[in-house]
DNA sequence: TTTGTATGAATGAAAG
DNA sequence: CTTTCATTCATACAAA
């Protein structure tokens, strides 16, 4: 039919996602491969420029790419994990830091001390055998939404803000953020809760940063 | 694939995350756009409460929200800024920290302080075209990018992840992707940049996330 | 064409 | 605020 596929994956601006070449894959999986796990913003654009010559490509690809890659292999190895936690009890066997099938190609060297390098930063659930109708994961650290927990920053924080509950209003007033005209309080008031939001700048057009909800524009919620 | 949408995004207590409805999506980016970046607490009370009538919400829910979205935006504005400054050069470029040869490009125009408004908190690298190697943060218009010209957080704020530049060069190093020797730099480095990867378990040298270079591998770009 | 699957992209949720 | 993780959604492509 539409014979037309992306083969190269140079379409350019199909519109449509980033297919990546060949080429860019075995780059990118070759420095995954030798640790490159998480490539900070610079070595993401420096990455994107070299792949750029084997065609269109950007940094988010890249970002993504990673992203994407270590998510899937971790979830991948987690699978093995779980296969090699019962070959255990064939094989007798180590206990291989795990994702022993990455396969340390020839050039690959496996880091004597990366160990469950894999998981710097879940180093509790590292070699843990799993369950086998498989297990959470994520620790769910916290009852956030619920309580307390205040994950306000300090400039801010007066309020817990899911809880608010318990408004430590100094005053009375609401603060209602949507009212039908404009009372000039959010800003002055903000300038207390929140002082970054309308900082310096007076440019007299800029309604962006003071929230000057006189303006017109939809009120979403003016019915209520 | 359908595994398991939860479209109306109403879903109960399924116990997993929050779909916001259209509706709720439209109203939190009215009101990100009319500048609210980062409500209060009482805000997200209030704003959850109006948007609860779409469907279920928290106020963590809110939260959140305005958080990535605040983030994600600045970060897809400065990658637009590195395409955009990146197009305008046939770049093949090298990979040097440059701060160098600022010489604040043509296009660069000191934001008259009213900034875009965009970025409240950020009015600095409002506009800023990037180096393209990544570039020292910002423009450097005086004290030749050198000190702290601090408008970045004390903290850490490293620039954004996506395309972009850098990582807080405190000093100068390259930082090459691609060294052709190990150079231990990174290690090192990170500890500061990406503490995150090689915290906690003490495993003597974790290489992993930090992309240990040195071993001998295939340079895919040693040729360039 | 239909279906399965690999994977790019997006985003809610958290941890740091 | 920054960065990362987990899930989910969407699409390209191969296989049936």
């Amino acid at each position: 039919m539409e014979g037309g596929k992306n083969l190269g994956s140079n379409s350019p601006a199909a519109g449509s996602r980033w297919n990546p070449t060949k080429e860019q894959i075995n780059m990118l999986e070759n420095l995954y491969m030798q640790g490159l796990k998480t490539p900070s913003a610079q070595q993401i654009q420096q990455i994107t420029e070299k792949l750029r010559v084997f065609g269109h490509i950007e940094g988010k690809n890249v970002f993504y790419w990673f992203q994407n890659h270590k998510a899937r292999q971790r979830q991948k190895q987690k699978q093995d994990n779980n296969i090699a936690y019962f070959s255990r009890f064939v094989h007798t066997t180590p206990v291989f830091p795990t994702y022993q099938n990455v396969v340390c190609s020839p050039y690959y060297v496996q880091p004597p001390q990366s160990d469950l390098g894999f998981y710097s930063q879940y180093p509790k659930l590292a070699v843990a055998p799993l369950q086998p109708g498989g297990f959470k994961t994520r620790i769910i650290p916290k009852n956030i939404g619920k309580n307390k927990d205040k994950f306000m920053n300090p400039r801010s924080r007066n309020e817990e803000l899911d809880v608010i509950s318990n408004k430590k209003l100094t005053n009375q007033e609401t603060l209602d953020l949507f009212p039908l005209h404009p009372t000039g309080i959010l800003q002055a008031k903000t300038g207390t809760l929140n002082s970054a939001e309308n900082s310096t700048h007076s440019s007299p057009s800029s309604s962006e940063n003071n929230c000057n909800f006189g303006s017109p524009f939809f009120d979403f919620f003016e019915s209520q």
